[in-house]
RNA sequence: CGGGCUGUAGCGCAGCCUGGUAGCGCACCUGCUUCGGGAGCAGGGGGUCGGAGGUUCGAAUCCUCUCAGCCCGACCA
């Protein structure tokens, strides 16, 4: 893409309604604009980089065996009230009247709508194990929203609902769920830490919510040191495999991690050594759930056992808080000069520099390099304004592109380019056919 | 919803107290010079001063109402 061609309205200074660091840099770079208190419009940088994010969560919900669906914003009141909730949500959900006077609402949480649709369709165990997911907008009506996206009405959520037969069951899709959520977090090039959590609103017995550490974020954490060592990396795993996932499960879960909310300062010392014993900040970015036969009881979801008996399912939900995720990452990855994305949602793979437009060389260098890294299936972005190197420098370390190819006349009269790491700062000079092949290795490796 | 505050050009702000018909920086347009870390000079375009009503010869400025947004708190993926 050829910057002078896309839509990047940058901004030199910070909008004053901006407060935290996620926020600011999120205006600036131009990847989102407000249109109301906590409802954001979704500029094409910004909209770029939550596709990247919902790709990756695609792939692992793939892997983990759940299946795509896409249920709508706008639902009856009728199935709330059914299950209980229409009343006892509150003020949170906001709540619309059509022309015909029918109570409607915006969703907020899908529990119920999915769960009717599972119980018009399936009445037999053989159907079971089945995990639904979507990936779509839902509306909270905050008091007050604030810090852009990390805490807006309207935001992206990945919410997945697995139905099981057995408690058993569903407490494997509790633990697949939590290894596919480690799976993805890591590939955004984040460390969340599932904590012990309360589970709040939706109900249940069993919950875990997955943090972010940050300064900013709106939770108080008390953790045992040990858990910010685990990585999941690339082991292989099969997720029909109870013991395997379970296993996962108890490794990242062992160990004393909590929210505020659940935190007992007396079982933290006793079970963790003073030296590990850590408090921080953390942003939630994830949450998963089994709570057995709550809605299925109240929305009557059962099936046949295959013993002639009608059984409610046991179920779970699970979250991702998708279009936070962006703030998340920002708040865990930047410094004083901008955004420094990961490698894994970065919303071009790397930046082209031209020191000097207009001149023939080194616009046909650009043009070539820009060239190479598309015909590798690459996503470069190409700065190709009449600026002077300065600005040029400045909006990509703003815009936080992983890498960044720098070509002036100077380095192409010894026949290289600059290669430099945004996250680093470190360069190297190299021949524009090498920096290419370097980019398409990391990349790759990304990729497999 | 309680407390605090702000709405003046795309963004950041001054002007308001003490009414006289709107200004600065950035951004934008034109030209020249610059050209490896947000250039300089010169010229230029853009604002019913959030909205409505009132006071006044005259309102961005004073008064009333209203809408929107921000911060602290309770709430929260």
């Amino acid at each position: 893409m050829r910057l002078s061609r896309y839509f990047l309205p940058v901004l030199k200074e910070t909008p004053s309604e901006a407060q935290i660091v996620s926020h600011r840099y999120m205006l600036r770079a131009g990847m989102i604009k407000q249109a109301q208190a906590g409802i954001y419009s979704w500029l094409p940088l910004g909209f770029k980089v939550l596709r990247k994010i919902e790709d990756i969560i695609h792939q692992e919900q793939a892997r983990a065996g759940h299946i795509p669906l896409l249920m709508p914003t706008l639902q009856s009141a009728d199935l709330w009230r059914e299950s209980g909730r229409y009343d006892a949500y509150g003020e949170e959900m906001l709540r619309i009247t059509d022309r015909h006077g029918r109570d409607m609402l915006y969703t907020p949480t899908a529990e119920e709508l999915i769960t009717d649709i599972f119980r018009s369709n399936v009445s037999s165990y053989k159907d079971l194990p089945l995990t639904l997911y979507q990936i779509q907008w839902k509306f909270r009506d905050e008091i007050r929203p604030r810090f852009g996206v990390m805490r807006g009405r309207e935001f992206l959520m990945k919410d997945g609902y697995n139905f099981d037969l057995t408690r058993e069951d569903a407490l494997h899709a509790y633990n697949r769920h939590l290894v596919s959520y480690l799976r993805s977090y890591e590939r955004m090039g984040l460390q969340a830490i599932p904590m012990r959590a309360d589970s709040g609103p939706i109900g249940g017995e069993d919950t875990h919510e997955f943090l972010v550490l940050a300064d900013t974020g709106e939770s108080e954490v008390f953790y045992d040191s040990q858990i910010t060592d685990l990585k999941f990396g690339d082991r292989a795993i099969d997720f029909d495999s109870v013991e395997q996932c379970q296993a996962v499960m108890e490794e990242f879960t062992s160990r004393y991690a909590r929210t505020d909310e659940t935190h007992v300062q007396a079982e933290f010392e006793t079970q963790v050594p003073q030296d590990r014993r850590r408090t921080a900040r953390g942003i939630e970015v994830g949450q998963i759930f089994y709570f057995g036969t709550k809605y299925s009881d109240a929305l009557n979801a059962t099936v046949n056992d295959g013993q002639g008996k009608d059984v409610a399912v046991h179920m779970g939900s699970h979250g991702i808080g998708v279009s936070r995720l962006l703030g998340a990452i920002i708040e865990a990855s930047h410094d004083d000069k901008g955004i420094i994305w990961p490698e894994g949602v970065t919303p071009f793979h790397c930046g082209i520099v031209n020191l000097k437009q207009g001149d023939a060389e080194a616009d046909a260098a650009c043009d070539s390099l820009h060239a190479a890294l598309v015909a590798l299936g690459l996503d470069p972005l190409y700065d190709d304004r009449k600026e002077r190197a300065g600005a040029k420098f400045a909006t990509m370390d703003l815009i936080g592109l992983p890498w960044r190819i720098t070509v002036g006349p100077r380095g192409l009269k010894n026949g290289v380019v600059e290669l430099t790491s945004r996250r680093t700062g470190e360069s190297e000079e190299l021949p524009p056919e090498a920096a290419v092949a370097k980019i398409a290795a990391l990349y790759g490796a990304i990729a497999a």
